[in-house]
RNA sequence: GGUCGCGUAGCUCAGCUGGAUAGAGCAGCAGCCUUCUAAGCUGCGGGUCAUUGGUUCGAAUCCAAUCGCGAUCACCA
């Protein structure tokens, strides 16, 4: 790419010039800001003192090799201790000829022996899924689409949580209180019934802990001795030891969620290479608190319980294994990484998973170190903000969680509701119409919650995520059905896109001009949002190219140009553009409808 | 209390490892459809980048302190 030449070409005619030995990172050339004339701007500044001249005289020094030694740096200009370089109009439109057909713009085209493996969306199967797993489960396919885009081998996998004591809390609740309710019976979907049974649970649970405490129990021995906790224990204690009545409730409390979430993973876009079962993995994190017990590096308390010393690096004593000998979250990672690293040898293993669990993986990483695993450098938090609502942060207690489900439903009516106040699907058939209000409307909430940087607390104000004007998906959605609109128009008149460039640089107006400096930098931006795994770059990317479109698109006419070789070159131009709209869309998992 | 993170326009967010006069969108106001999709385009107003000090040619960006907000430090996950 032009930048990378150029950065090249500016290294090499510095260190000439002031017998430096400077390489590529130390120096400052970025794009041009609007306001200068010019494409790239290098700073001086770092090198006057070495040069011992003015910035001045050291920017026109600079500048004048750079004409000397590289074809495409036609001119420049200074201003004060910044060079303007000027790449020619003919290298814009060289590399616009080269690209402007390739379907995979964007995308490595060398594949890379690096393999990745990618850990999201990690659900527990005590109730349905809400707000914060949408953001992490479209941070964690899109950032899965981003690394593939860069060539990398990734493997997508999702670690089910689906034991435990929250899982027997709505096992003994539906057995209580139940009354033999099935999705069948109720109607109701899976994940959802076993979540209104987990809060039966809590509800029952608080109801007992008040009457303990009316009858002269501390809180904390009420929270300790209701029997609704102690039975849940009970339960949990069965399913270890395997008991049949326990497992057979299990397997099919379970079975009714994992089909509720498959109908939410599908609405979502999302899916998975392998899906990880805590109960499967769990044992195996047993196994290695062994291991480390017999090699010494764990030890074991009087109440029998098992625990990592982490005070020498500036952490505390940490449970890997529970007095009653069952085993806790820690426990089960442990052995899940294990695992994932025996079956796939990964040179980096990204967990997407809520910054709240930063301190769990600083543990995480250590513990493995301590146990001899040397791979576990390669553990990447991934570890992204809470979604906030404007009345605050989601409670249950306050019942203010956002369902997935409903959001999805709502969303899809807005765009029902908006499309059809537009008048905008007259010609479209019932399927037809349908495909498009869901394609909208995912476009939307992904690209409300994928634009922002996943490390940010964001929030998600449900009037603004439903709106389709300005900086959303349904924009750019609009701008690429706009240019398909355009290609239709072309085909009628049977004009074809170029299969190779045949005309010249008289073609570059200003618009046209910046229209293509930014399409070049899309696979720049591509490569940036897979070393930092954040969507938002791209999301914000296609933004600012819909704007630019949009804004070449009202001031130029395409298919009306009389002069046939301008008329071919923003045919082009518009093909290419809906090429990295499409692209860049892809990664955060939305589809751009040809029509709208 | 210890540790970690975050404070940019009325609101939601950009601003890459320091670079030119801090940018978008929304909301508000004013314009643009006999012309390829107006879910669009144009213009206007709006800022002590939490505060204070430091580092230097240069700080929203780096460092320190202070204030405010959040997370975490469970035999929860």
């Amino acid at each position: 790419m032009i930048d990378k030449i150029l950065a090249d070409q500016v290294v090499a005619t510095v260190n000439e010039l002031y017998n430096l030995s400077l390489s590529a990172s130390d120096l400052s050339l970025s794009k041009t800001r609007k306001e200068f004339e010019g494409d790239y701007t290098l700073v001086v500044f770092p090198f006057v003192k070495a040069a011992r001249k003015s910035p001045e005289q050291c920017a026109t020094e600079i500048g004048q090799a750079l004409v000397a030694r590289t074809p495409f740096v036609e001119s420049f200009n200074v201003i004060k201790g910044f060079l303007n370089i000027v790449v020619s109009s003919t290298e814009w439109l060289n590399f616009f000829g080269q690209k402007f057909n390739a379907s995979a713009f964007g995308y490595a085209e060398t594949k890379s022996d690096e393999t990745i493996v990618v850990e999201y969306s990690s659900p527990n199967t005590n109730k349905p899924l809400h707000l914060g797993h949408v953001r992490n489960n479209l941070l964690g396919f899109s950032v899965s689409e981003i690394l593939k885009a860069n060539g990398k081998n990734v493997v997508m996998v999702n670690l089910v949580n689906d034991r435990g004591i929250h899982i027997c809390k709505s096992m003994l609740a539906w057995v209580k209180f139940g009354e033999g309710e099935t999705p069948e019976s109720s109607g109701l979907k899976g994940d959802h019934l076993v979540g209104k049974y987990y809060v039966a649970f809590d509800k029952h649970y608080k109801a007992e802990i008040v009457g303990l405490v009316e009858s002269g129990m501390k809180k904390e021995d009420a929270e300790k001795n209701a029997p609704l906790i102690l039975e849940a224990q009970e339960m949990l204690r069965k399913w270890e030891q395997g008991d049949d009545a326990t497992i057979q409730l299990w397997k099919m409390m379970n079975s009714w969620v994992y089909k509720g979430f498959d109908e939410t993973y599908q609405r979502m876009g999302v899916s998975f290479d392998k899906i990880y079962h805590e109960s499967e993995t769990y044992l195996l994190g047993k196994d290695l608190v062994q291991k480390g017990l017999d090699a010494g590096v764990l030890f074991r308390k009087e109440d029998g319980s098992v625990w990592c010393d982490l005070t020498g690096d500036g952490l505390d004593e940490k449970l890997l294994l529970r007095a009653d000998g069952t085993s806790v979250y820690m426990t089960q990672d442990l052995g899940t990484a294990m695992l994932r690293f025996d079956e796939y040898k990964p040179n980096k293993m990204v967990y997407v998973v809520g910054n709240e669990q930063d301190y769990h993986f600083n543990v995480l990483r250590l513990v493995l170190k301590k146990l001899g695993a040397s791979w576990a450098e390669g553990i990447y938090h991934l570890s992204y903000g809470m979604v906030e609502l404007p009345q605050g942060k989601m409670k249950s207690r306050e019942g203010t969680v956002v369902d997935a489900d409903d959001l999805i439903d709502g969303m899809i009516q807005t765009a029902r509701e908006m499309t059809e106040q537009l008048g905008k699907l007259d010609d479209f058939g019932s399927e037809e119409a349908k495909r498009l209000h869901y394609n909208i409307a995912m476009g939307a909430l992904k690209y409300f919650i994928l634009k922002v940087d996943p490390k940010k607390t964001m929030m998600f104000n449900p009037a603004e995520s439903i709106d389709f004007n300005g900086n959303t998906g349904p924009f750019i959605q609009y701008t690429h059905a706009r240019i398909c609109s355009v290609m239709r128009k072309a085909t009628e008149r049977g004009i074809k896109v170029s299969s190779e460039l045949t005309y010249g640089m008289e073609m570059l107006g200003e618009k046209e001009k910046s229209l293509v400096k930014l399409l070049h930098d899309f696979p720049a931006v591509v490569q940036e949002a897979g070393n930092n795994l954040s969507p938002a770059l791209v999301a914000n990317y296609i933004f600012d190219l819909a704007k630019e479109y949009n804004q070449f698109y009202h001031d130029h006419h395409i298919m009306r140009e009389e002069n046939e070789a301008i008329r071919q070159f923003r045919l082009d131009l518009s093909f290419f553009t809906a090429t990295v709209i499409r692209n860049g869309m892809k990664l955060l998992g939305i589809e751009v409808p040809e029509k709208m």
